[in-house]
DNA sequence: GATTTAATTGAAAACGTTTTCAGATTGCCG
DNA sequence: CGGCAATCTGAAAACGTTTTCAATTAAATC
């Protein structure tokens, strides 16, 4: 009663050719007779038949499918990023297999085990700590593995990126000149490379140009979350922060909500400068300020680099820096 | 120089037993001596077999991978359902492979194939307009689909949802009984049942039941996107509307930015409600009020019902209508 | 200890493709 | 029209599992 899936063979048998021949013209080869051809292609529409993917894969050793490893979703940068890979995956007739880790080690792991068991032909991963075991597991494999939007110091895998450290030099510069002393840094996770080496660095070197003590007081490592943001307009006034240079667009609105429900006027009384430039710095009032990423190209240009990994392709530059860019809105004088 | 990959028939020899009884270790088979599952163990430890996913999918005909066709990630209301998605499937020892169509018809169907073609056990679907050709798609395969927070007028597809009409129909009474006379209805395309046939009805419904004439001039068809919404305020006035109903948050957050940037005061001079409850509500200024969908839920539910769809086991409910609420917060008086 | 029954195991056939290699056909040239 | 190269085609062996069925071994019964 099960629905009879037709095979090749069904399909070679009917056109009275082997089923080399039909997988030949499956596969656009070259090598067949334009009148087999079309008698195998008239067979095909006939019998509505659909090659396996899955026998595909293994037979051939590999599945156009890769793997993608996010912290979440739901967050809009990782989404935009997403989207990007996604769209030049089908590009390149690759789908993506999706998957969340919540920025959790183990589960990183545990997914990317998953992926190389499903034989993926590349990953691609998001995420900034890695820690020691992943970077075995990333070692241990052969299997392309790219890093968008995500740095890891330690390892040697491809990625794509902004320049963190200059574009955080430049905007706490601006942030400087226009006459804040105390500028704030407020940032996720410093054992994330992306925060505690460069954005970080970035802000330290403003600092040390404009002859700025450092001081610890005002960096301010948190969990990226909108949430958390709301909370810190206390703190931030307790050491008598004027501005704040945030590492996250979610934060950020937190941050400044915060002051708005405070009383404190955004950007007279504090200036907030983000990071990531998704849509919400638009939906927000007032508007905020943004170092400028492009989010969907970082993901588009990471699967296309995992595109020449995968095809043994060679590639000019293996960790990229795309171009940043600074966009006042309204959160800044 | 190829990295040797270890198959099964590998640790077989090690262990000196059939390939079988390795099969019957890996999946836990409970036919298999206790001593001789030690020993398999021992070499598949040993040897670091890891089972090729692939093989497996191709020899068992389950792919443990479900299919997830959402019109575009980056829209926080599918990012949301596609996080409670993943997150079950992951429970239950899938993964899902995710691709955005754009509400694109066509793409939609090409990427339906594909997946049936990469032999997903399952399919969950979003997207609300559904032509009569992806109908009949969705007829031809017997790869179960189910339809999360989208419905299809007509066909018959498993789907989760919540009450739209009753929603709907709920709070712009609230909005008629708080003194709006002219309330208007701004939704995304009116050719998805989702709008034209449901919330439009709701509309409708309230409407009559307060005794107000129903005037064409007060609903307004858009595309969704924030944009749009920034750019109707003057459409609004014009038609001396004092409240909205909106049917996608990021649309509500445009037209109330519009609104307040036109100087119209939100809530006092103009009340917005909106329909998804994404956390984008709560980022805007002033809040807003919002229909709350459980959209996670919905995500994971719609999954849920997928697993037993895949394993035949008897669904009682296949249209699934979860409980909606109404958040005021303060787009609203 | 001989049977009977239950628990373990293994051999081999799928699963639906791709790919290699050799054989068959065709076209071209003098 | 013979011969050689170029073009097409098919047989069969992978690819790495699961699964069926029969055979073997161990346990239980009297």
């Amino acid at each position: 009663m099960d629905k009879q899936t037709i095979t090749i063979y069904d399909v070679a048998r009917e056109a009275s050719v082997s089923m080399a021949t039909v997988s030949r013209v499956v596969n656009g080869n070259a090598n067949v007779k334009p009148a087999t051809r079309k008698k195998v292609l008239d067979v095909i529409e006939k019998l509505d038949y659909r090659p396996n993917a899955v026998a595909r894969g293994l037979a051939s050793k590999k599945t156009t499918t890769v793997g993608v490893i996010v912290p979440d979703v739901t967050n809009m940068y990782f989404a935009s990023l997403a989207r990007g890979i996604d769209d030049v995956a089908t590009m390149y007739k690759y789908n993506i297999i999706l998957t969340n880790s919540d920025s959790n080690s183990e589960k990183e792991i545990k997914v990317l085990n998953t992926l190389l068991s499903k034989q993926v032909d590349g990953i691609v991963f998001m995420g900034n700590e890695i820690t020691e075991k992943l970077r075995e597991e990333f070692k241990r494999t052969k299997t392309p593995i790219v890093l968008a939007g995500s740095v890891d110091d330690a390892g040697d895998n491809p990625s794509v990126n902004i320049d963190y450290v200059a574009a955080v030099q430049e905007e706490v510069k601006n942030l400087i000149d226009r006459g804040n002393k105390r500028v704030a840094f407020v940032c996720g996770p410093l054992d994330q490379a992306i925060n505690g080496k460069y954005r970080l660095k970035g802000y330290k070197q403003a600092l040390k140009s404009a002859g700025i003590a450092y001081d610890d007081k005002l960096v301010f490592e948190t969990d990226d979350t909108y949430k958390t943001g709301t909370l810190l307009q206390p703190a931030l006034m307790a050491v008598n922060a004027t501005a704040a240079m945030v590492t996250d667009d979610e934060l950020a609105a937190g941050i400044m909500n915060g002051m708005s429900d405070a009383d404190v006027k955004v950007p007279e009384q504090f200036e907030i400068i983000t990071s990531n430039d998704t849509k919400l710095t638009e939906m927000v009032r007032p508007k905020m300020s943004s170092i400028t990423q492009p989010l969907y190209d970082i993901g588009a240009v990471s699967m296309r680099l995992l595109t020449k990994l995968m095809n043994n392709e060679p590639v000019d530059e293996k960790n990229v820096l795309l171009p940043y860019g600074l966009m006042k809105r309204e959160s800044t004088k």
